[in-house]
This record gives structure tokens, sequence and C-alpha cells, in this order.
RNA sequence: GGAGGGGUGGCCGAGUGGUUUAAGGCGGCGGUCUUGAAAACCGUUGAGCGAAAGUUCCGUAGGUUCGAAUCCUAUCCCCUCCGCCA
């Protein structure tokens, strides 16, 4: 949510940045209503004063056993405008904040401007590309020949875009998911939690993804639950509604979820494979950071995700989002992205991001200055560290044999019973 | 699923229609005293909106009333017992 006070006072910048965004967002409208909001306020609170300070004459009176129906008579009035006035300033207020809710953030100045993905960033690249002296197979058709996926038999236990790992498929997962973890933890100083997977509509509203993107979220209707499409939202509102304490922070998660995706939209987008699914396993950064720490955090959590594939020794790219692909929430973002020889092209594994305040705001994340104060909204970031399914193709593409096994990297070997090769 | 009990400031806790403008305690902060500290004593101590006056907030949302923390309705959460259950 933006500050509702920075739009009163930057309208032409904020209609710059949301132009370069692509968003459509009537501020003028907004300011009209806004301005209502604020004369509806100040005369209801006029007339509450007046109701307030009459009530007690009358509680005197009563006590002193004077008649006081006059009184009554008169305040019976002032009381029905103001539930007048009080409606109105309930529906302009609501009116308000549903538009408000729907804005997305405000680019960063540092991002670059642009339309589209083809106008992001290249920050820096790792590894060459590889060279392969044979025809490299995508990966689900490597794991079908060795066994480790069967896209078949999940069509049958749930529908596409799920995936059925066996033997060595499903150990690769797991030990991923364990080598993440314990990367994270040990060396990168994050704390592990574990969450759930369902969450109500006032978290899914903190991060963002309501009310505007509720076509992308799998719903129980029957309890009003949300089944999470990232461990953002529930780690992010660990602190919903809280003030914390400077002392507190910077507060670093890493956090293993399944994540689940309707994927709307996507209809003939990656149909084949384990790069698009309903159901998909991501261990994921999170951190709480005072303001004017945030980028520094940013890069930090960034280097904290490429790790993780530096040390599986996998090509990849870092890219920064032009204004045109921004997330709605994020005001600066990160792509990290692999080499899929198969496609021969670069694939999105880990976004990385700084919501400045915009998370804070919509679910009262504060934190109290050591120096005194009101509170302040924290900044909060997060980060793939990484997509658990998609390192699985980038390390079977990647490591493939002419014979159509697999490698194992060094790295995992520990985790997997010393297993060298998947064959 | 059934029966009961309960949600009040950072925490505990009083408050069943009108000086509650939320008592009291704990904790925090400041001070007195002290070589320093503890103890004791004194003071202070929530959030939102507003330039301010002021106003709102007692789980949440409605309602009754001139007036609601207090009464009514709905709803969420927590606790106890019973049933079911990994």
């Amino acid at each position: 949510m933006v500050d509702i006070n920075y739009i009163r006072e930057n309208r032409e910048y904020i209609l710059n940045k949301y132009a370069q965004r692509g968003a459509k967002a009537d501020i003028d409208a907004f300011l009209r209503l806004d301005d209502k909001r604020r004369q509806l306020l100040q005369k209801t609170e006029q007339l509450r004063y007046e109701k307030n300070t009459a009530s007690q004459n009358v509680a005197a009176m009563k006590r002193k056993g004077d008649p006081a129906e006059q009184e009554i008579v008169r305040l019976k009035d002032v009381s029905q405008s103001i539930k007048k006035l009080e409606k109105e300033l309930r529906q302009t207020q609501q009116e308000i904040s549903d538009q408000l809710l729907g804005f997305p953030n405000i680019p960063h100045d540092s991002v670059p401007a642009g339309v589209s993905e083809a106008d992001n960033a290249l920050v820096r690249s790792y590894k060459e590309i590889p060279h392969f002296d044979f025809e490299p197979k995508p990966h689900h058709e490597l794991g079908q020949v060795l066994g480790i996926l069967d896209f078949e038999r999940a069509g049958k236990i749930s529908g596409s875009r799920f995936c059925l790992y066996m033997g060595a498929g499903a150990l690769l997962e797991r030990a991923l998911i364990n080598f993440m973890l314990n990367t994270h933890t040990t060396k990168h100083g994050y704390t592990e939690v574990l969450t759930p997977y369902m969450v109500n509509a006032d978290s899914m509203r903190g991060t963002g993804q309501l009310p505007k993107f509720e076509e992308d979220l799998f719903k129980i209707e029957s309890d009003g639950y949300y089944l999470i499409p990232t461990a953002e939202v529930p780690v992010t509102n660990i602190y919903r509604n809280e003030i914390l304490a400077e002392a507190d922070l910077p507060i670093y998660y890493v956090c293993y979820s399944a994540c689940f995706r309707r994927e709307a939209g996507s209809y003939g987008q990656d149909t084949q494979g384990i790069i698009r699914q309903h159901q998909f396993n991501k261990v994921e950064l999170v951190k709480f950071s005072a303001p004017e720490a945030s980028y520094n955090e940013l890069e930090k959590l960034l280097s904290n995700a490429e790790q993780i594939l530096k040390l599986l020794d996998l090509p990849y790219r870092v890219v920064s989002l032009c204004t045109g692909d921004l997330g709605f929430s994020a005001a600066k973002t990160y792509d990290i992205e692999v080499w899929l020889p198969s496609q021969n092209k670069y694939r999105e594994i880990s976004s990385c991001s700084n919501f400045e305040d915009f998370q804070a705001r919509r679910a009262k994340i504060r934190y109290r200055p050591k120096a005194g104060g009101k509170p302040v909204f924290v900044h909060t970031l997060n980060g793939s560290g990484l997509a658990v399914g998609r390192t699985v193709v980038a390390i079977m593409e990647n490591y493939q044999q002419p014979d159509g096994s697999i490698v194992i990297p060094d790295i995992l070997r520990a985790y997997m019973g010393g297993m060298e090769k998947i064959v």
C-alpha cells in the first residue's frame, strides 16, 4: 500500500512512475475522494464533540435530579446527524481503501525504465553457456526414461500441471531442500521456520496477493482459506499487527514450503515437464529491515540466493526487472535466471525483491526507533533461495550425459547417501 | 460435531448503562538517594487521524440508547470437558 500522504504530496512523481509501470490508476479521482473524506471527518468530529460534552451534562443533571428531557430531545437530533455522516464517511473510507489496495508499489529510482521483459537490464552472469557434444534432451524426457518423473500417473492422480517424483527423483528434490536450508541457516545467518500452507484472507491482503490476484490462488471455499502461492505470505505475516524493537532488526528467515498456483492465463505455456506446476517446492528467504538498510539487504539476499547456484556450479545470469516487468508489490526486483540447454535460454529460478514499506503498511508491521518517537514501518524483502523444482530441471539438463544418465553435483552427494549418478 | 468458560494498554488484571477522560499491579523510561548498584520513594509510560482544538480505538462487524468496555445480534480466536481422529 502506498502512503496516502505521499500521494497527496507527490502527485506528479507518482503519475510519472505509474506511467512507466503501465499501471492504470486514477490518482486525481482518488485525491478528490480523499478531500471529500477529510471534509466529512471534520464535520463528524465536530458533532461528536458536541454530543460528548452535552451527554456529560445530561449525566450531571440526572445526578442532581434536574429535568433533562429538553437536552435529550435535542441530542436525539445530533445523534441522528452523526449516524448519517458516519455512514457516508464509512462508505467513502471504504472506497478510498479499496482504491488504495489496488495501487501498485512505486518503482525505485534505480529500476530501469521499460515496458517488457526485453527491457530488463543484465546485471551479471556466472559461467559460460555450456557446449554439448550431443543434442541435450529436455528434463521431462530424461526423467521419464530414467523412471524418476511420471507425468501420466500424476495426471491420473490429480490432473495436468502436477508431477510425481519416483526414487532418485524424489531423493534429489529432498536433497536440494535440505542443502538449501542448511546453506542459508549455517552460512548466511537465516533462521529456519516452518509455516501453515493455508492462510486467511488478511494474510493474503498483507503481502499484496489480495484483493487483486484472487484468480491466481487456490481457495478452500468451505473454510475461507487460501493455499499459499509462496512462503513469503505466511512468513511476512508472522509480524502482522506488531511493533518490533529496533534491536530486533534485521530479521532473516528461511522457509521451505510447498507452493500452490492456479496459473490462470498461462494455458499453453510450459505444458511439458515440471517448469510450471500447480504445486511446487520452494525455499524462500524473507527479511525484515530498517528502511535505510533495505537496499543493502537486497544485494545481500540476492547474493545468498546466487550462492546456491554457484555451489551447484550451474550457469546463470542476474537481471534487474524494468518498470514494466515489475510485480505489483515490488519496488525493485532482481531475477536470477538459470541456463536450460534444452530450451537454449535462461529461465527464472529466483526472484529477489525489496517491497520497501508497501507490504508493511498493508500488514501493519512496524518497529520502534531506539531514539524514541512514533513507530516506523519496516521494509520487507524476499527472494527464492531457490525454486526447488526448477533447480531439479537445471541439474538434470546441465548434468546430463550422452547415455541419458545424470551426474549428481558434488555438493549434493552427501545429501543423497553418496549417490554419484542417476542411471 | 456437542456442552461450558473467556478475549480489556508491552504483560497481568479491575470494571455489568452516565466523573472510566479504562482503577490497580508488573515491566520500561526519567529523577531523588548512593562511591556505583539494589531497595525505597516521586514522576512518566499505547495506537490511528488532524496544523491544532479535538476525535477514534476494550477480538472483529453490525444494532439498541440522549449516552455502551458494560445490553442485543452475528462472526473470529483461545481455554476446559465429551465425541471423532493422524
